[in-house]
DNA sequence: GATGAATGAGGATTCATTCAT
DNA sequence: AATGAATGAATCCTCATTCAT
């Protein structure tokens, strides 16, 4: 059995698809769906040509989309089941926060592990390409409708009809540290992923996200905050 | 908005350059650098031929880079006017919230005038161009190393090592909600840029700034919520 | 026709090789050689790879000349055979205008059952393939003798000079009906290969053939014209 | 005045985009429009890049559209002129053959001159182009339906209903010989343009179109195929 | 006999840019 | 200040073909 190039991979952890995609989702986050080359990426993904690339997926378009569904599941279903969780107890209200805690935390934990998603999502949002308006409409709306719920529940110093805005700022919140990582490094001067900067971020947003909600009192909160699970 | 002849319109507001200006910032903050084709702008803008738009900025880079100056200057400015204020007032910390407020407004206003632009600034972050590297450095670290010193003064339960990501959430709350509004068109299915719309964001921006500064009372901020000075 | 895996037929009457044929028949004669592309007719099929076209073929070329061969080799013994009586027979001059009408109607009905045929044909004449090149010399070069021999003995007030011209005229007139088949539909808003328009053109053909070979009398001829074989 | 390449040429007699579609014409009628390259007549052409065939002409099918309209235009107003001045006349019926006689040298004088043209229009005839589908109704139609007019007036030992297949006949005739120019050349291994082979066409048409339409004895058409205007 | 994977060459088209007018 | 023409490089994608399984 004689492989060359990415064949000789592919046979291990990584199939050439999956190869493939990850090349492409690093190229799309880093330069955006029209800055992305073919080209590149089937080089980077160690193919000798870009027809190759071709065999595994569509289009330039598919592959994108590939590369979004592949990133947006995971947290799409993080999310949906701690929903179900805050839906199966009758206690909405009171298990707020520590809902709330958990799925920040969970969220969090993932796009820090995957960093070249927010950029990749926070870029779809921009374009509104064709996927997000589909994938919008499926899964991100149902999203949408569970969290004002539970905003609605969590008790509330806000008017109804500010809701929704409130539920876009905590989204902003959570996934903004990450789509202005490049800008703060710049700013800042400080890499915004090194563990100890998660950590921080981490903590700022169980404050934060309390303090929103107005559910409990940010005293105690602060408390809450010293027993990170990671450091 | 198409223009049928620059000549026609040369002579009244806005000149050939200014024309382009504007359509580039469009196209720019529609489909970023990479996708903006200088074809079109320059079709756009009324120019029967590319090589026109060469008369006016020496390659695409440069007129992308005018963009963002053009749009980037009065935010800047804004803010490092009621920087300013709040600085030479002695009581940084009783004044904070009314600064705050004022501050919000004027960047909300002049964002919500120019939704392009905080679309830019995003694209920008993620492309680290080698603009916002030297733009970064010259105006936004004073901006920012002056907006520290203010989140400092006004008090808050914050340990000084968050403050940097309060900064950071500060400014994805305000900025985030015109990022995102692709997104939320999708979701939402409603358009975010209505000047209703936009009084409910203010609203929930003024709340949860104080909330965040922790400086007022919630209730009291409900209050001032209702007098908006725009619908 | 789609085939959905090919097995499924290969034990019926059509054998793999006999769908590929039938299939790039097709594709051949509606876009000609360059225009057709291996992949689209080893879809069509049913071959779920193009790998397996190969397998049957050597390339796409040998895959043309066994369409081209598979067209022609009917009409070529047809005519050869006709051609046959038409020598033995020892009164060429009396018979010739029965043999014409034979001829005639064996080739148009051959022709109307494979209207791909024609198309193909003059395809491969406007694009001088080598095989037609090849196929030229050795079957059409000794049958164009043979036609031209009948035409010579047929009468005529033809000076001889003229007689290619009028054998290829013949062709043109017989072979040009299917050809111009796509142009008729547009022009004339009909189907040409109805029975009725074919038997109209059947009719029209003898007809014309008769007058151009000048042996009988228009009037006579028509009187043989309603007597068709088919419809 | 430094002028390179095709500039050079395009201040003489023909500019760049005659140039251009004087070497699409042959490539498009040697290959067809699949088989065309738009590298190769770019190249043909002299331009150095193909880029600069896409300033002149949007599409390669705008191109192809563009050498069908060129070559078809002249065709179909002699035609069309012809035509008028056989309507103009009271007699349609007398002037019948002569008209025919004066149509076909000038519609043969064209093609001899053109020789691309025939195999053009049979290629555009045998894809069913778009172009063909417009051109073919706007301009094909109103000649194709005057050509009946003509046809029914000029005697009739021809059934109505045949008189389609006649017209189309007659097209074939005309059309056909420079159509299987390539096939002929392999078959009866002579030139088929040479103004010696061009006259005999000449005279076998007319003889041929004066017969199929019946109006004059075949001997006396004899007669006037002498007196050829041409060699 | 069939197929998944890979590949070099070439397909048409668009890119940003330059030059002479 | 504007434009028509030209161009090298790159774009995405499809071509026919091969190889190991």
């Amino acid at each position: 059995m004689k492989l060359r190039g990415v064949a000789a991979r592919s046979q291990q952890t990584h199939s050439t698809r999956d190869v493939i995609l990850d090349v492409a989702e690093r190229h799309f986050a880093d330069r955006g769906f029209a800055g992305a080359s073919v080209r590149e990426i089937a080089a980077d993904a160690g193919l000798r040509n870009q027809a190759s690339l071709y065999h595994h997926f569509k289009n330039k378009t598919a592959l994108y989309e590939a590369v979004l569904a592949r990133g947006l599941d995971p947290i799409i279903t993080r999310i949906a089941e701690t929903g179900k969780l805050s839906i199966a107890s009758e206690q909405v209200q009171a298990i707020g926060p520590d809902i709330a805690g958990g799925l920040l935390d969970t969220v969090v934990d993932y796009l820090a592990e995957h960093p070249n998603l927010p950029r990749l999502i926070q870029r779809a949002a921009l374009d509104d390409s064709r996927y997000l308006r589909t994938a919008g409409s499926r899964l991100l709306r149902p999203l949408y409708a569970h969290g004002l719920e539970v905003l609605a529940a969590a008790d509330g110093s806000w008017e109804p009809a500010v809701l929704p805005h409130l539920a876009l700022g905590l989204y902003n919140l959570i996934f903004g540290y990450f789509t202005s990582a490049k800008l703060i490094e710049i700013v800042v001067q400080q890499d915004p992923l090194t563990p100890e900067a998660m950590a921080r971020q981490r903590r700022f947003l169980r404050t934060a996200v309390a303090q929103l909600l107005g559910t409990t009192a940010p005293r105690q909160l602060a408390h809450v905050a010293t027993t990170d699970r990671r450091t």
